[in-house]
DNA sequence: TTTAATAGTAACTACATTAGTTACGTATGA
DNA sequence: TCATACGTAACTAATGTAGTTACTATTAAA
């Protein structure tokens, strides 16, 4: 959704309610004010309140890439979580082997989060 | 989770109960068989019921990957889903953006899913 | 100065998902 | 025949998220 609505942002241009961006999405303002507030705290949408007020791209579509996106808000920084029952300390497998495989999953998760990295929004917005 | 006991299953070499694994995740016999019916199922874990029975590796662990294990017991097929609200027909980033998205999301999956394929059980086990 | 429009946010409801639990049926080796 | 173990249904509890309402704070425009 996040995607969604930048994308929107970058084609309109210019200034959009929350109101106008529900629409698009079928959802209601508040929830769009949450999202964007978060994409707000990472410095991609600039907000304007009171009347006349809005969102906007605080960077262009150009310089903003999905990973930018990703990272405001997912809140869950692992893609894989890891179950988190407490360790069996008798177990030496239930000791370590959090360890073991988070190791791969980071490397894993690294590499998905540098492809994300080289998609611009403007990419997606020269789609529509 | 399902690392987890898949690594015990491999680290053990031999059967072993629901119960015995629930206590190495400090959880319930019937989250385990509830599991390993998911693996069971992906031909990775062997089942056998009545006394005497339990569950063992139905391959060994240099023939299993992450991979196997992540498509086994995932049902999101989508590490990173797209919202799910209709489109709104009058806008044209409604209706294109997913497509748009979800061919970028796809490709990087591709990649991270390689890099699990890569990585097998016997790989974790060996750091027990 | 007043008014209307707009974001920020708290509080609540509804819904879906998941883990855990209990209970019981089914299968099978001893 | 029996004890043991998986398969699974049904239920509870906890969690997370979307949506909604309502209110406050802010700001441009009349």
């Amino acid at each position: 959704m996040a995607v969604h609505i930048m994308t929107l942002l970058a084609y309109l241009g210019e200034k959009a309610t929350s109101e106008v961006l529900a629409e698009t999405v079928n959802t209601n303002p508040v929830v769009i004010r949450r999202l964007l507030g978060e994409l707000a705290h990472a410095g991609l949408v600039r907000t304007e309140r009171g009347k006349s007020g809005g969102f906007s791209l605080a960077r262009t579509a150009k310089t903003i890439s999905l990973l930018d996106i990703y990272r405001a808000v997912m809140s869950d920084t692992e893609l894989v979580p890891l179950h988190e029952n407490p360790e069996n300390h008798k177990c030496p497998v239930s000791c370590k082997v959090r360890g073991a495989l988070s190791a791969h999953l980071d490397r894993a998760q690294g590499i998905y989060e540098r492809e994300l990295q080289k998609v611009m929004l403007a990419d997606i917005e020269k789609n529509m």
